[in-house]
DNA sequence: AATCATCCTTTGAACGATCAAATTCTCATC
DNA sequence: GATGAGAATTTGATCGTTCAAAGGATGATT
């Protein structure tokens, strides 16, 4: 059981410096090839891996992100920062990226928690989910010079642009308007929208979706749309409430919701009588058979890394390839058959 | 925008040694009172923070635990792997350690991943969740000598007691009696069971939960116990199929189950006629309604760590504070009334 | 007052990598 | 063959911390 071997050994074995060695670790072009063979082969025979803290304490780069985990608020829809959780780390280390979880109870809290990763030299990126309106977090590591991408647009008028501020998001105004638009197209003449209350960013966005695609079927008066339409809190139980009062008013043949927790009650209290469609294609729904938008998590992931790294030369489906700042992936609309909803 | 303060910065303002203020730090016992107040009050001053990746290099540990996330299999059941990273994040915080996600393909790839891990002295310990029967993992982790804690018991025979192998896990079987028991004591007489096909460690656990709580109401045949139950694949339809054959039976007028996947399954194929307990107390039970019993995720967290850092002192409920090498953690069985799943 | 043990503090040397600058090698050119 | 420019490689220093051992107070004992 011998000690790890440092770099010091696969320099001895290949008949080279330390710093060669380095070389071809790093910057492979500048050694001549038979060399990097050599020493490449040494690399191989003695399984040498490079101590990443010894680089780290050098280099004041540690390969890290970090990441909030949050405590799961709603639950449904939680797993979908799992899923992105998952993909993040799976393309992280595809470069050589490590991720590094962290907990924190608000905001300020998580403030403390970008200074302490920070000064620890444990991270050199952050990766932020859920931004909202007037985001405090975002301010503070731009002030501070950390690096950062946000999963979510910064929502404040003025932030949108900030050349400073990095972002990736799902454009939940396509998503709904994909999900109208083919209820429209199925012959439901009346499609009614279950939202969370204003000002709610993504949810503004994904209820503009819906009223635009209703617009461009036929005129609509914001009257009809209002009755068409509920915001409430997101949760099953809300979900449920609003669908029985849109159904009461006998006003709707068909629902688009901003969440599948909004979209399972929805579907439970129609008892499947008309269709629903819901958002974030999560496991729930795929189980109830419960049509929904999908997030591609995947792209999304691979946009956060691509803006961190600096390199534009992933290919990012229908993202926007002319503006390096930020990205806007387009979901994909699951439809499904609900078939075993009992009528209530 | 001065350069982070370092361990020499601290001590020039406070007029002692640099080897004094790492003894502030790490064995704060040997510094004399009036030097460490001193130090103390100059490491605020400066915020001071160690920097992580040297005191790495010094000392070959790491202080973060890694463990692998998966790709969210069911997905229904898929949150308490969440909640479960939550608590842990958590709780190592406050030990000031770290986690690392890590994927894998599969548990040969997972290996190689820990050798990965290991040589970059990434991380010193291993979290390992889900483990199966004649888990490659563990032994490989035992015969390189890796300190790793799994959540979940090793369920082949041998390794139950292997000294090397420290588990947590939580007590399936007393889940299930528990929820057997309170649906006896409801006056229910033919309470059913929804499980997983044999062999499967944590699914046959879980069977002799309800099996034993049923002979202690009264005497059970083996075809009764048959009669009563069914084995499938874990899934929301598997569930609901399974419920449709015991109440055409109509042998049952109750049923727990292995998951709330085949609960919620259950559930809505019973249309609510019957009660029904899910396991997991996912947030699509919290939803619904539906009874299920909950793994203590706090707790768990609390007995890896536990394990992990040979600190004995913390309390864990009704974890057996005598054996030093693993935890059996008990369930807490949730009672709920579904209100709202109509009948079929 | 000298001696010694005890406690507290300081000093030099790592840990394993990369940076910056110095050195050696290679090869075309005179 | 000598010269020089550019490429390839090596050398010494350094990142911030802890370890091991040496150094200096302090106070009790003789």
């Amino acid at each position: 059981m011998s000690a790890l071997p440092t770099i010091h050994d696969v320099a001895r074995v290949a008949g080279v410096s330390r710093q060669t060695v380095s070389n071809v670790l790093n910057t492979p072009a500048i050694v001549r090839p038979d060399t990097r063979a050599r020493v490449q082969s040494a690399i191989a025979e003695l399984g040498y891996r490079p101590h990443e803290s010894a680089r780290r304490l050098r280099t004041r780069k540690s390969s890290t992100l970090g990441i909030r985990i949050d405590p799961m608020t709603d639950g449904i829809s939680g797993s979908v920062l799992d899923r992105f959780l998952h993909a993040l780390t799976e393309q992280a280390a595809r470069q050589g990226l490590r991720v590094m979880l962290f907990t924190a109870t608000d905001p300020h809290d998580e403030i403390a928690q970008f200074a302490r990763l920070r000064d620890a030299a444990d991270v050199d990126a952050f990766v932020l989910t859920s931004t909202f309106h007037g985001d405090p977090r975002t301010q503070w590591l731009i002030e501070n010079g950390q690096s950062f991408v946000t999963f979510g647009r910064p929502w404040g008028i003025d932030d949108m642009n900030d050349p400073q501020h990095l972002w990736v998001d799902v454009d939940g105004w396509f998503g709904l308007h994909e999900a109208t638009a083919a209820l429209l197209a199925q012959g439901h003449r009346r499609v009614g929208y279950i939202g969370w209350p204003s000002p709610s960013g993504t949810g503004d966005d994904r209820r503009r979706g819906w009223r635009d695609a209703l617009r461009e079927h036929g005129p609509v008066s914001d009257d009809e749309l209002a009755a068409m339409s509920r915001a409430v809190e997101d949760g099953v139980t809300q979900g449920g409430a609003a669908m029985r009062e849109l159904l009461a008013t006998g006003d709707v043949d068909a629902v688009v919701c901003a969440s599948d927790s909004l979209a399972l009650g929805a579907l439970i209290a129609s008892g499947g009588r008309i269709p629903v469609v819901g958002y974030d294609n999560t496991p729930v729904a795929a189980a109830l058979g419960l049509s929904s938008v999908e997030q591609p998590l995947d792209e999304v992931a691979a946009g956060v890394l691509d803006l961190l790294t600096g390199v534009h030369g992933g290919r990012l489906g229908d993202a926007p390839a002319h503006d390096p700042r930020h990205r806007l992936v387009r979901p994909r609309l699951i439809l499904r058959t609900p078939e075993r909803i009992p009528a209530q």
